[in-house]
DNA sequence: GTCCCGGATGTGATCGCTAACATCGAGAGT
DNA sequence: ACTCTCGATGTTAGCGATCACATCCGGGAC
């Protein structure tokens, strides 16, 4: 019977085609529980998350659903919210069902801590990589993906760059930061004033618009450190007199499809290629599994979309 | 050794004791495989979204965790990208896993399809009803939420209401216009000109504030078919010269965060209670495993949020 | 006619746990 | 003292698959 199912065992081509109608006609359907439990393996991975806005972890999630086949392998999805505990609770949970794997998907790009409750399988960290480098975690290339931002609006024509960002405490701040420097100093180039660091928000990005046209107004180009930021800023800069694109082009990060096309004008955006992540992170978590570990660093790059905001200088 | 870990049989504490001690000391962790396939019960639910912005199934999962007790019953997601060929192969997989039970969360709020391959175990549905009236659907009272937003108008000294919304075709949209009307009406009032039906954007929100001041300039306030188009309208308005909320308020639907508070000002917006949907969906599902099917379309309140923009006339 | 061979089919042990049943032992009732 | 009972502990079948092995059968070779 199992042999007719599965077509593993031999028998004739007529037998397996009659189980085969039977076991439809009487709406049968193998038990996966009980193959696991003979195989010892499960066919479904813990999927943790702990951003609850899924703004992160759902194209992360997308991505790790193409890599795991479309139902081959399924995912038991746990949102911590971000409490140890829960995620504690959600681990135990995950090895009690014999999960093959899990992946653990972050909401900043800060290295966590690795999953405590030491799971007896392998663990695949995606976008915040876990602070052991025994660890095996697949994160976004910020650094590349802010060079070519800047590379972008140095190639069409700017030269007078600021960069508004997030608040300084979070590595992607600091790494993106370091990405613009890089890209400026290769073209001769330097950053207009010091870097502006403070919320993520729209409202930021307002505030620094005004700030930045009062202490700089020879800038020609902002990039900022979050869609949102940009879209402040493009409000901002437009309530000043500058006109987005013709004096000033803007890049954001993020390339959230609500923020970057509800803006005026839609907005050049970084893309972090979340998906990739995703789809990076389950198939290596695939590979662990059936081949053993593959600890260490996976880069994702970004990919930059072109939008209205970073047209070339009208002049 | 199953009775000292589960608490079940009776024997001496300090025997139980012993064997949890022994038993954590070999890291030892009972296989939920094992048992789910004597007691037939896999504390596992299947979660089927379509969204993949996650915007409306992702706080249903976050309800849904809630009501299934963190890791007591866990969930497999899967996303279908609006495939019903991918459904179908997903249901079939979740059957094989022999799940205790499917929510089914929606995109949209127009009944759907009822799931098909006849699953052996309770279905509910959660925002987008089932199209069969003898299936288990939870969903919002659009329409009570609309009415709500629209006394609130009234409340707070509008006259002169206009509704600008999505696209026709949207049971969404019918619902909430049918809601404005209602209010309306009960207060002696009359919507100012018809609907204003366009698509969900801010763009169609901006236009549509241009339209609307040209063609009805005395307009009070404005109730919009979601944050974005408030959003937009906000904008479109402020561009007329006029102020929210001073000359005009604004109502939106959804209460997404970074729409309604990135807003100028911050928007009042009706909130779908969607954690809550997800929250009654877990609940009656768990209820429909233990006891049996609870039938029926049961609706949960929306709730109106507050903001800036809908702040009483100054006049 | 007998033997052997290979493909087709049947059989049973096993995965890890639970629940029902068997057993055991000590204190109480007669 | 003997049984009776009840609570504590030990034993075992079986959940539903898989896989290795046993069996079976027909045909070809000798």
């Amino acid at each position: 019977m199992s042999k007719a199912l599965n077509g593993r065992g031999q028998l004739r081509d007529e037998t397996r085609a009659r189980v085969q109608a039977v076991a439809h006609e009487l709406g049968f359907v193998p038990s996966a529980v009980a193959a696991s439990l003979l195989t010892g393996r499960t066919y479904t991975v813990g999927l943790i998350m702990t951003d609850h806005h899924g703004r992160f972890s759902l194209p992360v999630l997308h991505g790790a659903e193409d890599a795991l086949g479309w139902g081959e392998t399924l995912a038991l999805v746990c949102d911590t919210r971000d409490d140890p505990i829960r995620e504690q609770h959600y681990v135990r949970s995950l090895i009690r069902r014999r999960v093959d794997g899990i992946i653990v998907a972050g909401r900043r790009t800060d290295p966590r801590p690795p999953l405590g409750g030491r799971p007896p399988v392998p663990v695949v960290y995606a976008f915040a990589r876990s602070s052991d480098a025994a660890d095996c975690s697949v994160v976004v290339n910020e650094e590349a993906g802010a060079r070519e931002a800047v590379e972008h609006l140095i190639r069409t024509g700017r030269r007078r760059i600021a960069h508004v960002t997030g608040p300084r405490g979070h590595a992607s701040v600091r790494t993106r930061v370091d990405g613009t420097r890089h890209a400026l100093h290769e073209a001769g180039l330097e950053l207009v004033g010091e870097p502006w660091y403070g919320g993520w928000s729209e409202v930021w990005g307002r505030f620094a618009a005004a700030a930045l046209t009062r202490s700089h107004p020879d800038v020609d180009a902002v990039f900022c450190g979050s869609d949102a930021i940009a879209r402040g800023v493009a409000d901002g800069l437009r309530e000043c007199g500058r006109r987005v694109p013709d004096d000033v082009a803007l890049v954001g990060v993020d390339n959230w499809q609500p923020t970057a096309e509800g803006c005026r004008p839609p907005l050049t955006s970084v893309d972090l290629n979340l998906q990739e992540v995703g789809r990076t992170a389950g198939a290596l978590l695939l590979r662990a599994i059936e081949y053993g570990a593959a600890p260490g660093i996976h880069t994702v790059p970004c990919r930059l979309v072109v939008r209205a905001s970073s047209a070339p200088a009208s002049g």
